[in-house]
RNA sequence: GGCCCGUUCGUCUAGCGGUUAGGACACCGCCCUCUCAAGGCGGAGAUCACGGGUUCGAAUCCCGUACGGGCUACCA
């Protein structure tokens, strides 16, 4: 094949980047880079009710933070420019000289409430085919008459006589073939002489020189409409790829209702953007069947459309979750500081500044969080004991682990071992606090468990004496000491 | 109604005429262990939607049926 790869994404910006488009700009992407083509973006903005800047820009911001570059596009330049369609609007009514010249094209004359009318009774009698094609069989002159005096009138696609299928090899799904005669004269240019998408679309595809069109499946019975309009402007047809859809746990199309659709909402619950492009890039293409980690880098190796499965997929967050927990926990300390630090600022509970001084304990403090979290925005909840100064006690915790037995006591013990301690660091800490299980005659897990609600609040924390010395000293004995008064409150004993 | 697409463990998938139908998530158990995780080991889970063919042999090829989905707009 001689002719140079070009892919496009082509989302409407009537909303922001959803899960669907995302893992379509995805695949563009892939095939672009490792075909080594170019990856074009264009916005489909020919819907003006619903399209907005806003979308435009949150679109892109969605493709930048999952790492997906475009060469063509907004913010981008590129020979075939301009990239949105309001601003090519000389274009259409150029490609629509063509359609006419080549007699594939003609006005149709009839009202929304004509046709409104038609397709009723058609359908009443059972089949409905398309448009009846009256005004096809206006003559000419007749029509470009009406035409000029100004008459309302779209113009529609002639679909040629005497053609019996139309067909195309689909690279994912293989032969797909068409009867022609189940094909609509649909409308090109609407009355305000606008153009449909189905008629913008295959006009820049053509004129951008797109030779992959990689698209989701409800464009699958578009595509034999659309080449008939390569067809009527000359131009060859690209290939294409119908991508299956993303359907929500209950198996209907992802919406709303499920929860996160849009890729940023993901982001703000805190998945890292490499999982979610690792999960994506697997929901509907695998490797080998074998292979669960994935990274840009490998997608741009190993990508190919024929291991793009043709079954739609529904989105598992379990999956999602336990791969953003990889990911966490591959981004080392260092990484994850970077990750925590503005979540913490932004809960409140330190500054840039202070974070910055108190990095050595920041470094300390990563890798007992990002062990046991699935998501980023689980942080601040985890640590809030060892930022607060008066902690609030769980009151399930309390009830549980300090109202029963001889918890005062315990508290008063550990409290007088680790004031004594020279070094209050992890292990003379953890030294102490094993001495005291045999001393006292309890178990070691109601010692630890008792000074653990003691001080983080909760009956689930971050390991024990890691969590006191950063908490430190003066803090750890105050809320030892708080804690065994407060049972004594709670729970005189007779 | 018409046209088109899809159907392998709960979920994502491997498989492309001969396999004990493989992997991952989730689930269960054990180990580790100060809680929770993480990690290690093991387990359960799929009559390959159903019914007919073709073939020595079918999850794999063909035809029907059912179910799900898409298109059938002067939406995209």
């Amino acid at each position: 094949m001689s002719t140079p790869v070009r892919v496009r994404f082509a989302p409407s910006p009537t909303g922001h980047l959803h899960i669907g488009g995302a893992r379509t700009a995805i695949y563009n992407w892939a095939l672009a880079r490792h075909l080594g083509g170019t990856f074009v973006l264009r916005i489909d903005d020919t819907d003006p009710e619903r399209s907005t800047d806003e979308n435009v820009l949150a679109i892109l911001r969605g493709l930048r933070w999952l790492g997906l570059d475009w060469d063509e596009g907004p913010e981008a330049d590129g020979a075939f420019g301009p990239y949105f369609q309001t601003q090519r609007a000389d274009t259409y009514l150029a490609a629509l000289k063509t359609m006419k010249a080549a007699g594939r094209a003609y006005p149709c004359f009839c009202t929304t409430e004509q046709l409104e009318v038609k397709r009723d009774a058609m359908r009443a009698k059972g089949g409905y085919a398309g448009y009846d094609r009256t005004c096809r069989a206006i003559d000419p002159a007749t029509a470009a008459a009406r035409v000029a005096a100004g008459e309302p009138h779209v113009w529609r696609l002639s679909v040629p006589e005497g053609r019996t299928e139309v067909a195309f090899d689909d690279a994912i799904r293989g032969h797909m073939s068409f009867p022609a005669d189940a094909l609509d004269d649909f409308v090109l240019v609407r009355t305000d002489g606008t153009p449909t998408y189905n008629y913008a679309t295959v006009v820049d595809d053509a004129l951008m020189e797109i030779s992959h069109v990689v698209r989701g499946d409800d464009h699958l019975s578009n595509t034999p409409r659309q080449i008939l309009v390569f067809e009527a402007l000359g131009h060859e047809v690209p290939i294409f790829a119908h991508l299956p859809m993303i359907l929500g746990a209950d198996g209907k199309r992802l919406s709303k209702r499920h929860g996160a659709t849009s890729v940023e909402a993901y982001r703000d619950e805190g998945y890292l953007p490499e999982a979610v492009l690792n999960y994506l890039a697997l929901l509907g293409w695998s490797l080998d069947g074998e292979t669960t980690m994935i990274t840009r880098d490998m997608l741009r190796e190993s990508f190919s459309l024929d291991r793009v499965s043709s079954n739609p997929a529904i989105l598992d967050t379990d999956k999602l979750d336990w791969m953003n927990g990889v990911y966490i926990r591959e981004l080392g300390v260092d990484g994850f500081v970077e990750r925590m630090t503005p979540l913490l600022v932004e809960a409140g509970l330190t500054t840039v500044e202070e974070a910055a001084a108190k990095r050595a304990w920041m470094l300390k403090l990563a890798p007992l969080v990002s062990e046991r979290i699935k998501r980023l925005d689980e942080i601040v909840p985890m640590v809030r004991f060892l930022f607060v100064e008066d902690l609030e006690i769980d009151p399930t915790a309390f009830a549980k682990v300090l109202k029963a037995g001889n918890a005062a006591e315990v508290l008063t013990a550990a409290r007088g071992l680790l004031a004594a301690i020279p070094a209050f660091e992890t292990t003379p800490i953890e030294e102490a606090l094993r001495a005291l299980p045999e001393q006292l005659g309890v178990k070691a897990k109601v010692v630890f468990q008792a000074v653990r609600v003691a001080v983080t609040g909760t009956t689930v924390s971050p390991p024990l004496f890691e969590s006191l010395e950063l908490l430190g000293r003066e803090k750890s004995l105050a809320r030892l000491d708080a804690a065994a008064a407060g049972v004594d409150e709670a729970a005189p004993r007779p």
